[in-house]
DNA sequence: AGAAAAAAGTTGACGTATCAACTAATTTAA
DNA sequence: TTAAATTAGTTGATACGTCAACTTTTTTCT
């Protein structure tokens, strides 16, 4: 592949961005319809259902979600009844959340319904380009955290 | 791979956001460092410059970029001293836009780095990812533009 | 020709992302 | 043991993305 020729249309981050967008919108439509959750909502209530993640910073460190962002996101969350926190009794700054039953119902009725996205989307790709997929998101991954000089 | 037993946080459609999201931030940080142009602005000026778009709708149709925005990144081109535009004499509803010397130099100065940075990323993947990454994005792109049901 | 539909672009509203400053609790280390 | 650094979490400012309503001009259709 010679980069001196492509258009920047073509750039392998520039796809990247417009089929996330797709897919973002995707997943966006499904929850609302399903779940009546935005896509953080339902991630959020995934790691705390799904993962041994028990606080903000948990959560924070697993999906790389600014915690800004997340503190309003919990506190959404909290309001709207599916998860309670309480203060942890060692480390009092930390506070840990829990979901409710409310939440925990909700995940359950809504995760097959993700799995079974994730089945479908990956339907469309043979073996080969699901490992190379993912093998390449975590190169760029990787390759991202460079500042440009190291590039 | 079997979905059921894959955790939340290895959803192909999670990796990628992820991805996505680290490499949109290089893009913004060399861009702002070399060039004071945010992402869009500067997606914008490349498609100007480097393709046959001339208004607000040919870049939409390209990028497929939502146009509210697209009209507000226009103006905010427009009173930096990006472009120009003129409305068309033939159809009164497009304006034509024209990429002011400014512009065109500091696009001039950007691409070989923004090519440069594609090369580097790029060289952290071999030619079977390279291939099978661009044919999986647009699969995933098609299929992301299903509905629920069609999935 | 004239009504209806469609396209270009603008604007407003709203939610989400990003960055930085801040408080309070806890660790580190002199 | 106490000052300095770190960590958890909140809040505010600001930019970006998304959706929908709206105006103006052009196209389509009968």
């Amino acid at each position: 592949m010679n980069i001196d020729d492509l258009e920047v249309q073509q750039f392998l981050t520039y796809r990247l961005a417009r089929t996330h967008m797709r897919l973002n919108a995707q997943a966006i439509r499904i929850l609302k319809r399903n779940a009546g959750l935005t896509l953080t909502q339902w991630r959020v209530i995934a790691l705390l259902a799904g993962t041994d993640c028990k606080n903000s910073s948990d959560i924070e460190r697993q999906i790389g979600m600014d915690k800004g962002q997340l503190s309003r996101t919990i506190r959404g969350l909290a309001d709207a009844g599916y998860v309670k926190f309480k203060t942890d009794a060692k480390d009092h700054r930390k506070s840990n959340l829990k979901l409710t039953a409310k939440a925990q119902k909700i995940y359950d009725q809504t995760l097959p319904l993700m799995r079974n996205r994730q089945r479908s989307l990956l339907a469309h790709l043979d073996e080969t380009e699901i490992k190379a997929i993912y093998s390449a998101l975590e190169k760029l991954e990787r390759a991202a955290q460079l500042s440009e000089d190291e590039l």
